[in-house]
DNA sequence: CCTGCTATTGAATTTGAATTCATCGGATAA
DNA sequence: TTATCCGATGAATTCAAATTCAATAGCAGG
């Protein structure tokens, strides 16, 4: 600070002088650094906490002295450095995005509003893939370190790193994904509620021989659905639903198909089933063309299909899939509002939000009494 | 620093008479925030310093110090706030990445191998998406504010913008963008070369009468595609292009395909178009979806369709699209990489680079002599 | 046993902006 | 004319970690 000072000494005199103000400035700091609030302030010909104060939007500065402030600012192209300011006032305008590869692949809406709602409150997106589904204890240490304000996560997280993260006072919101501490907030589509109602249309349209195309066993999103469509189903007197398991692929629907159908697909078709319930949209056009193109089956006068997620290319005239839409927008938008409430006040209190999907029918499968 | 260091003469004094090392501490801060150096080396009994050196992979401290303060940060869980380091190391591991909302629309591959790639080269992404392709300049500005130690665009960016990026002494990648500063460095696909391929090849099958379902007049990449493609035509002795202009979106590439074929599609097949060339994708889908349901044409018997980009619904069977992909996944290394380099060595010689696109035949147009 | 060297260590300083607190000047009231 | 008060200002301090530099310890050689 010492030699701050003395430059500054330098600087008045080379203005009684009639040198150019910051000269000096330009010659002394090796070839153009980021312009900083004592050079704002020395040009300006105030201290800097003045200049501070310029930028600060109630503050008490006479509003001359914050214009010429802001003058000399433009003038040396200064912007305040944001890595200081957060170290002092503990903001730093950074949300923290914990991301899963399959998030990015499968669903880039989410990240897209995701990331547009966050800038909408305030918020400057960092972004935290983690390679596997469960290293999200780890990008979660990390978003710390880097002294985020808060944090969405796409990701699923332990009681462990949820409690780490409460520990440092750092609010958290949980996208899409169960959460495993009551003091978490989380917002979600309503994954159970939309397949039960998808179950209780099919069954209305007058379907009764169903089957189910899973996800993973570990998949937790995979049982909601499929867990809601059968318990309704069950509720409506179906008890044996064929279940297949898939990895969420187009090439596992895909698969899928043969192994529901194969061998001779006509012989008995008392006992084949009429629709499909693939938990993804990407299976059930794997489905959607292994019926088709290898099994020269109608759809959907021989077999139904439905999807869940609401894909773009399941919209487009050569599937036109029936399934159900997650609001995605909505959800970001929830949950960017959710982190801006408790970022601004900590107690705020802990919600929970479950917005439900839309059934969208196409003609990959009939739902009676709805219609979009 | 006066309160830290009475406090850690209470520490010690704790110590002595055998009372936790920490209880003290954890009291006074309130409700526990995030641990600072100076609490592991009250822990550790050393001084800050040497909790500094522990962290840091060459620096003169004994190994055994080095354990016993590592423990201590174990114990307390403490990380070094990144946020102070890169205030003094102007180092802040922060890569800007710069984002139209088209990008992230048309093309979620290119954000996930960038984040990707910048990951593996140490930077955690920050993202700035632009509301407008022109608002890159002030995306660029608060990149700088936020203390990026480089910035990837995806958005066009005007000379005086690079220019203030070197200012700042930040490096600077133009991804897929024309560069109009010299000292720019770029990774970009060969749009050009790869649509002269394009039309050699379609040439070298035999097709003489061509159409181009251009982007917006004024979308740069478009242009490139465009004019490599009729300048290759030209070449080849085909002078005469129907050209319509379409948005880059699926409706405009169905409307196109009714501009083209309107009337009476069958009446005189000599002025047909026997292949369009639409300059991407999307368009393409439409443009196959028009001919086929709408126009009730064969393609490719009818008429052949070619896109550019490769994105995965065209390789579905419903489609099978020949196009042009981009090798974004080798390009985001190649971006991370270069970015790397100059934020290591700012003296690094600037690169461009410019990879070339693969031809993908499937089965809407035949190429001469390309097969993979 | 003393000198000199090196490997560690710690106190103090640095980074850039925000903030605290004392001070100053001008205006108002007595 | 003087006492008082208020808004505006600036010097000094703060944030957390890295770094500089002086000091110390330990060890070897003489």
């Amino acid at each position: 600070m010492h030699k701050r000072i003395e430059r500054k000494l330098v600087q008045s005199n080379n203005r009684e002088l009639g040198l150019p103000y910051y000269e000096f400035d330009f010659t002394m700091r090796r070839k153009m650094q980021s312009p900083t609030s004592y050079d704002v302030a020395i040009h300006a010909g105030v201290s800097q906490s003045v200049v501070s104060r310029a930028f600060q939007a109630d503050s008490p500065i006479a509003p001359a002295t914050r214009a010429k402030v802001l003058a000399s600012a433009k003038a040396l192209s200064y912007a305040p450095n944001s890595i200081a300011r957060s170290l002092i006032t503990k903001r730093s305008g950074l949300a923290g995005l914990l991301l899963t590869e399959s998030t990015q692949r499968d669903a880039p809406d989410v990240l897209f509003f995701l990331t547009r709602a966050l800038l909408r409150q305030g918020f400057q997106p960092l972004l935290f893939p983690s390679e596997l589904e469960s290293g999200g204890g780890q990008a979660l240490a990390q978003a710390m370190a880097f002294g985020v304000d808060g944090v969405v996560s796409c990701v699923s997280l332990s009681g462990d790193d949820l409690a780490q993260a409460q520990l440092r006072e750092r609010p958290l919101v949980l996208f899409n994904r169960e959460a495993r501490s009551p003091s978490a907030c989380v917002v979600a589509c309503d994954h159970s509620s939309a397949a039960r109602l998808l179950a209780s249309r099919l069954f209305a349209a007058g379907h009764r021989r169903f089957a189910v195309v899973r996800g993973p066993e570990d998949a937790p999103v995979s049982a909601l659905r499929v867990n809601g469509f059968l318990q309704r189903l069950q509720e409506l007197g179906i008890e044996s639903v064929v279940q297949i398991e898939g990895d969420y692929h187009y090439e596992s629907g895909h698969a899928a198909a043969l192994a529901l159908f194969a061998g001779a697909p006509l012989t008995d078709p008392q006992l084949q089933p009429e629709v499909v319930f693939c938990v993804n949209d990407t299976m059930a056009l794997g489905m959607l063309d292994a019926l088709r193109f290898a099994l020269m089956l109608q759809v959907p006068r021989d077999v139904s299909v439905v999807g869940f997620d609401d894909i773009p290319s399941g919209r487009r005239p050569a599937y036109l899939l029936t399934t159900v839409s997650q609001p995605f927008e909505a959800m970001a938008e929830h949950a960017a509002r959710i982190l801006r409430t408790r970022v601004d006040d900590p107690a705020a209190p802990v919600q929970a939000e479950l917005l439900s999907g839309n059934l969208i029918e196409r003609s990959s499968a009939q739902l009676l009494g709805v219609r979009y």
